[in-house]
DNA sequence: TTAAATGTGTCAAATAAGTGACAATACAAG
DNA sequence: CTTGTATTGTCACTTATTTGACACATTTAA
């Protein structure tokens, strides 16, 4: 059973350990970060699975960090704040926070917050069934259906598509894809990535699902919603 | 007469012996765990037939403990919950627990449900008769038909098939087929898989149930439903 | 218009799965 | 205990699919 990790970015550090220390009583493991750089550093070199973010830190504002982070990962976020004023709560969702919790708060409800947050994405990015517009993964099965008609897909096809999954709305390098994809350890063509999105996206051409190119950069997967 | 492995997963101690208690006197097997991991530890360990799984625990919650057994089984799966929130049962099944219990509840309530879900399942993986398709599998009696005629089997060409019968269209890799199949101990050639495999696919040839290859993975048994 | 980036068809090599043969083993009957 | 038979696991060989690379076509942005 996997134990998700969950990077807490908070300056003051009595409330930092309080948090970290409920954290991993839920089972959780916690990783701590002082300053938004830091956060950053940490969630850049790791894999992280959900982001607890005080608004006020140095170096880099909560602010600054949601949005570096939503660049390249659709992870749960959750700001905290002591002001209440609901300016910061709506900048907050249009930056893509999750969820908004105002100081004071009790832990418990943080931790069902947390919680929350990660059932819902767990079912997601999960192992059940994903749906993406008119493409369902089955991964129990592992099987995909588009229109739910099931396409046959090759194993790096499969993963790709499921890597896409996950990163919805987000440009993504090649470097990055073939490192997730691939494995950190690959030694290969960069160009082999488009060959292999080339053959995905055939596939799944009937869709309204298409991987988009970003020139200079990479691809990323959009949903067309009708 | 087999009796049925019930593992019993709750925090509370009171509760849990209690339960435990009627489930014996029901004639069944009970096994106790306190926390979600202890849970998913005995039930990857042992053969368990049923699973009575609190919401609220200590490491890991129901949900990911539903969630991580029903990647590896179709056990029936009881819910508990303090809780009668609807989003919850629905949730819960969703996730695929079998059936959903709201604290507080009765002994005897419990015991009806747990009969009731064993009862139809033992149909599948129990004492009666399994019917795939046009295969049907008589474990009391070690024998297999399709299309109501006798074939037979060898006794790891039986218990390969039963197991494929107790994960109907999931997709296992060879190294879990040898796992359960084989024995957690066995040390030998994954390959092996395939031929049994090749083995079993000749003599079911002329079923509607067929032994599908995931490249890269493993096979998944599909029952045709015409 | 041009240079850079991306799309795409093709192909050889690599990988994975299917299969038949065989030796070792288990097992049952005499 | 011995013999004959079925079962099992491994291996080598065959077949099918997948993969990565590359050359060339096309698109894009400046």
């Amino acid at each position: 059973m996997y134990a998700p990790y969950i990077l807490v970015c908070e300056d003051e550090e009595r409330l930092r350990k309080l948090i970290v220390k409920y954290l991993i009583n839920e089972g959780y493991n916690a990783i701590e970060a002082k300053t938004g750089k830091e956060a950053l550093d940490i969630f850049f070199e790791q894999s992280i699975d959900l982001l607890i973010l005080d608004i006020m830190l140095p170096e880099y504002d909560g602010w600054s960090v949601c949005r570096s982070v939503r660049k390249e990962s659709n992870i749960p976020i959750i700001m905290l704040t002591a002001r209440s004023d609901e300016g910061d709560r709506i900048f907050g969702f249009e930056l893509g926070a999750d969820d908004y919790v105002t100081k004071p708060f009790s832990m418990k409800e943080l931790m069902m917050r947390v919680k929350a947050l990660l059932k819902r994405t767990r079912n997601i990015s999960g192992e059940e069934k994903t749906t993406l517009g008119d493409i369902t993964i089955d991964s129990k099965a592992h099987k995909v259906y588009v229109k739910d008609k099931e396409v046959d897909l090759s194993p790096k096809e499969y993963d790709l598509l499921h890597y896409f999954s996950q990163n919805i709305g987000i440009a993504v390098s090649r470097e990055k894809i073939l490192d997730k994809v691939w494995g950190y350890d690959y030694y290969g063509d960069l160009r082999t990535v488009d060959t292999h999105v080339k053959r995905l996206r055939k596939k799944i051409d009937i869709s309204d699902v298409k991987i988009e190119t970003i020139r200079g950069i990479g691809y990323r997967l959009e949903v067309n919603h009708e």
